[in-house]
RNA sequence: GCCGCUGUGGUGGAAUAGGCAGACACAAGGGACUUAAAAUCCCUCGGAGUAACAUCCGUACCGGUUCAAGUCCGGUCAGCGGCACCA
């Protein structure tokens, strides 16, 4: 009788070997085929690890712990983004520096994820905060800077009210602040842009070449927001020429008044022409006033203020038509101006009926009198000159013609995806290496001069006027020009928390190299990542700004693929018990620790792996993880009834080639419940036998390893006397997967009457004869008449009777 | 409003490619072992129906295609995620 599963004192000792022998170590022997697996890397919180992190977590372990088995040289690296405003706050209120605080709660995390037996390469673990690492996080900066994909430009940006520091349009939902709630509010600053629309079209059609689940391609083809149409330059009475933006140049002649952001210059360009002015000026406060938020929330009243003394002119028919200011047109979108078709746009028809403009059809299908008729694809022209009578696409392709040859517009792409605001008002985050000079503009540092260390402060805090804490501190602003060596001034505001993360992928490969951000040889073998897995909520953000980073590091020269990951996969969070978000005020949370105290880290792997679909959200069940942990009570039992045998035995052949067969295919396409549930079989199959032999326990050992390393890795070396992560993983012969008979089920009109066990590809004829022979089909389908013999080959047979 | 996804027992979830719905677990009930409890082992476990079989119903709802539908098609409802006055 074996002892008690003891799964601390074995988890402990099997920790400290993988320490001791390096077993996880990617290897460098570039001849081998390689595997690179990557999960997100953490951020360091205070609270420690979350029951949330294991599960992609282990289920990229359980893959790559199957693939070293299988021969590959795995590289699955983890480190910590830890760059953050938590911990900057932490820092504020209890007058630690944030680096100190960083370094506590990293040791912290490391232990967590070291107590779960994941087979992480420690060796090659980053840290963003590092001045070794964020050195190329700027040096990538200043890469773009040169390159002018990275600009300074006052803009109104989305402003954090309790952060107090501006945030990217990817991190503001429904107009709060997407880390702490708060509230965003616009605000003109002068800001560090990244040009990310540069490649909107190559982020867009790059998606093609990577293994992408589809909803998050769909997300991000979403987010980019690619629209084709016109820009079309309509004329006005001030002489100007005034361009609008539209996806429908086909109704160019429904077009009966234009619209223009409050915010357009033209407002301030006309001023001695509008006869309203007050009005109009009214207006624009009023609309500067709102959030982005307020002004784009959905089914409000249309406003707005004609701009008297001042028309339009349609460049199709030199027809006069009033211009108007609204909200509902975006500056920061087309051209800020629109030409307003009401009959066929509905936003152009609510603020008609406001405002009691004329409605002039130009496609006929529709009602116009009741509602814009907005369909493209069954309409026909009309009231439309040269148009009349085509559809609208034909429309479309003849109208963009016209403009072109008369010099009235052409064909325009837009999208709705913005530059990068990456500046940020704050001191937890790289300092943004460059000067401005009086005489020189905006320089860059030299490389030699990088890292450009964050400086020491009194103070953490956000000054009141919205500068970053760098900006008081005198010693550090002042410098001296790189380039004419005059006095300058250091940039102080820091980049967000997404610059360390764009480009960690990279630094794993090579994570020590002083030289470069990794050898050209290192990322010419490890890139791209094979296998990326993470959270749904970094689709905008992380997966797309890495995506821009990486094909700018392409450009350059850096990188040697034009993608950073084959392929994405993503997981489902883990509810509280009560299938609610877990959290601290709703007294939910499970902790990590705990469960591995009470179950141990092979069954807390297992359940997350078991609890459900891997993509959906499951909720915590604390009976249901005994189930897992009483599956691994049986599978140590097994010791106790071994027998000799260096075969499967004949009975569980079929059932063993199948369960590798099975657990080999579900591991790949992210099915662990399944796989675990095929395990749990397969035991129950062995256990009805009574015993276990060599041969069968040691294939059920290497299968479960990936799930279960510690407790398989044990009764590997207690019972075989060998290292089980040296043994090669199971193979499975596809003519054994198949059972000799098989259970055939018979029908008559779609009703099952009978089942019959038969031999395997057995004789039509004879199955069919023996299927009428049987008592019940016989009975079902005397008197009538067979109609039809549905045959399917060791499956099933269905009379149809009449 | 647009895009995407989901809907299966008391619960988590299975079901390749249209071919036995409910695998594997949890919970529950019953039994064995035990002075007792825990642990472990065995049995039952979608509903109606029956002494037990039989039989009928059943994958959100309505309809369709098919010999056969959880699966395919059309419509409806509910929920989740993303985008949202983007011209």
């Amino acid at each position: 009788m074996s002892e008690k599963y003891n799964f601390t004192a074995i988890e402990k000792k099997w920790q400290k070997y993988w320490d001791d022998h390096k077993t996880f170590r990617a290897g460098t022997d570039y001849s081998k085929p390689k595997f690179y697996a990557l999960v997100e890397f953490p951020y360091p919180s205070g609270q420690g690890l979350h029951i949330g992190h294991p599960r992609p977590y282990t289920a990229m372990d359980i893959v790559s712990r199957k693939r070293r088995l299988e021969g590959y040289n795995v590289l699955f690296p983890m480190g910590w983004d830890a760059f953050g405003l938590p911990t900057e706050n932490y820092a504020i209120k209890n007058k630690i520096h944030p680096a100190i605080v960083t370094k506590k709660n990293i040791a912290h995390f490391k232990d967590q994820l070291k107590m779960l037996g994941l087979s992480f390469d420690w060796e090659r673990e980053v840290d963003t905060t590092d001045p070794e690492y964020y050195k190329w996080t700027q040096w990538i900066f200043l890469e773009m800077f040169k390159k002018g994909l990275a600009y300074k430009k006052e803009m109104a940006v989305n402003w954090c009210t309790s952060c107090k520091v501006v945030l990217a349009n990817e991190e503001v939902v429904g107009g709060h602040c997407e880390r702490c709630g708060g509230e965003v509010i616009r605000k003109v600053k002068s800001q560090w842009m990244l040009k990310i629309t540069e490649y909107a079209q190559r982020l867009l059609d790059d998606l093609a070449e990577v293994n992408y689940l589809d909803k998050i391609k769909s997300t991000q083809v979403n987010w980019i927001g690619r629209s084709t149409g016109a820009e079309v330059n309509f004329g006005s009475t001030a002489g100007d020429i005034l361009t609008v933006y539209t996806t429908r140049p086909d109704t160019l002649f429904g077009a009966t008044y234009m619209v223009i952001a409050p915010e357009h210059p033209y407002i301030e360009k006309w001023a001695d022409k509008l006869e309203n002015m007050d009005e109009i000026k009214a207006y624009q406060e009023m609309a500067a006033k709102k959030s982005d938020f307020d002004r784009t929330e959905m089914n409000k009243d249309k406003t707005g203020v004609e701009l008297k003394g001042v028309k339009g002119i349609n460049p199709v028919n030199g027809k006069e038509i009033p211009i108007f200011i609204s909200d509902y047109v975006l500056m920061s979108y087309g051209t800020g101006a629109i030409m307003a078709v009401p009959a066929h746009d509905t936003r152009d028809y609510e603020f008609a009926k406001v405002f009691n403009l004329p409605i002039i059809e130009v496609v006929k299908g529709g009602d116009v009198e009741k509602e814009a008729f907005t369909d493209c694809a069954t309409g026909i022209m009309t009231n439309s000159g040269f148009l009349d009578g085509l559809s609208v696409e034909e429309a479309k392709v003849k109208i963009k013609e016209w403009l072109e040859e008369n010099g009235k517009g052409h064909s325009k792409v837009n999208y709705k995806l913005r530059d990068w605001v990456f500046s940020r008002q704050r001191y937890w985050g790289e300092p943004i290496p460059v000067v401005y000079c009086e005489k020189c503009g905006w320089v860059a540092l030299p490389e030699d001069q990088l890292p450009l260390t964050l400086p020491d402060v009194e103070s953490y805090m956000p000054t009141d006027n919205g500068e970053s804490p760098l900006s008081t501190l005198d010693s550090f602003i002042n410098t001296t020009c790189p380039h004419c060596g005059g006095p300058a001034k250091r940039e102080t505001d820091t980049m967000p928390q997404w610059a360390g993360s764009s480009w960690y992928f990279l630094r794993y490969c090579d994570p020590k190299n002083k030289e470069c951000l990794a050898s050209r040889e290192a990322l010419e073998y490890w890139m791209p990542v094979d296998w990326y897995n993470g959270g749904m909520e970094h689709t905008t953000l992380h997966l797309l700004y890495s995506r821009f980073w990486h094909k700018f590091l392409y450009d350059i020269g850096v990188t040697t693929t034009k993608e950073p990951y084959m392929k994405r996969t993503s997981h489902g969070m883990i509810l509280g018990e009560d299938g609610q978000k877990m959290s601290k005020s709703r007294g939910n949370v499970i902790n990590p620790d705990d469960v591995v105290k009470e179950y141990g880290a092979d069954t807390l792997r297992l359940y997350e792996m078991f609890i459900g679909d891997f993509e959906k959200t499951a909720p915590w069940s604390p009976s249901s993880i005994k189930g897992c942990k009483r599956f691994l009570d049986r599978v140590w039992a097994l010791q106790d009834c071994l027998i000799d045998g260096d075969e499967y035995r004949k009975e569980l052949t079929t059932s063993f080639h199948k369960t590798i067969k099975k657990v080999s295919e579900d591991i790949e396409s992210l099915k662990f419940n399944t796989a675990i549930a095929a395990m749990m079989a397969l035991l129950n199959e062995i256990n009805a036998t009574g015993n276990i032999n060599h041969a069968e326990l040691k294939t059920l050992l290497m299968l479960l390893n990936p799930f279960a390393p510690h407790l398989t890795e044990e009764m590997y070396e207690s019972n075989f006397g060998a290292i089980l992560n040296e043994q090669p993983w199971p193979k499975y012969d596809e003519a054994l997967c198949v059972d000799d008979t098989v259970e055939i089920v018979v029908q008559v009109n779609g009703k099952i009457k009978a089942k019959m066990n038969v031999q395997k590809d057995g004789d039509k004829d004879a199955i069919l004869a023996d299927a009428l022979n049987d008592e019940k089909v016989n009975e079902a389908v005397s008197g009538k008449t067979i109609v039809k013999q549905i045959y399917v080959p060791n499956k099933l047979v269905n009379f149809v009777v009449k």
